[in-house]
DNA sequence: AGGAACTAGTACGATCCTCGAACCAATGTA
DNA sequence: TACATTGGTTCGAGGATCGTACTAGTTCCT
């Protein structure tokens, strides 16, 4: 990336404008999450699963999504499959495929995460005010039409 | 086909907004400079370098500003050194520290990525108008107030 | 049909990243 | 001067990530 501060604070790198508040909310859920008894799984582990759709999601997709490689995602899975956070199952419209789905661990861990993502989003709208927060929101929604190879 | 993140294609979560411009624009950086001919760095080496102030920077601050342990900084900065991007130079307000700068091959790297950013950032700000990218900008900015540990 | 081309996933091995524990040397403090 | 703190390093272990190569099932083309 860039490396260069800038002239001034206000003029900080974009990238780091957007990792920070990032790896600020992703540190705060973990940190809940291991509270709440889940500590038993790594950030690459989270950052998969948390791509993991209702009716579970193929390999292949979750590592496109993850932006790793298939190996990668398959090495994750295997881990959090054997910590009882998700399970793989047949697909039943392709017989080389198999869906990786939450498990129970996995479903606990959802509303646990999801409380704490919430928290953090009010935290931020008191401090920007509704109507920045909203456009933020909208801006990085809108961004996402040129930046997600995956929608 | 799966993927179904959750809520509304709008409502996603959070983080994910925030991480997906953020690999975007760390894609196409590393891209850049890739084909300039710094294809002999890595990520997370980027990730520390881009740290480094222009009069340079402790290895501590590095650490704790990239979030990662002193050991982990140190070995990056080891690797960084030995490829020519930066240097350890005394810290002379104190024996005991040594500030790590940039060498030639970083400054040389530097404008390149610049570049990038520049570039991407002005498809950014074309692609949500004038208004909506300065807001964006001013707000991520003012979010830092309450996420950024290390200002 | 029948075979070629493609896709989902796995196996192996190498390299890189990250951390905890333990340690040394310089600095600050009582 | 002793004690605690701080900047960095060393060592060793476990995770993460990838490239190459492979198997099994699917799709496509003729």
């Amino acid at each position: 990336m860039t490396a260069q501060p800038g002239p001034t604070e206000d003029e900080l790198n974009l990238g780091l404008l957007l990792f920070i508040p990032y790896r600020a909310l992703e540190n705060r859920v973990f940190e809940a999450l291991a509270r709440a008894g889940f500590d038993d799984f790594t950030p690459a582990q989270a950052r998969l699963m948390q791509r993991i759709g209702p009716a579970g999601t193929r390999l292949t997709e979750l590592a496109e999504a993850a932006q790793v490689t298939k190996q990668t995602a398959g090495h994750l899975v295997d881990q959090l499959e054997r910590t009882g956070y998700v399970r793989r199952t047949p697909d039943p419209t392709d017989a080389r495929a198999r869906l990786v789905r939450l498990a129970e661990r996995g479903t606990a861990a959802q509303p646990v995460a999801a409380a704490v993502v919430a928290e953090v989003e009010d935290e931020w709208r008191r401090h920007l005010g509704e109507r920045r927060w909203g456009q933020l929101r909208a801006s990085l929604t809108a961004l996402r039409e040129i930046t997600d190879p995956y929608r």
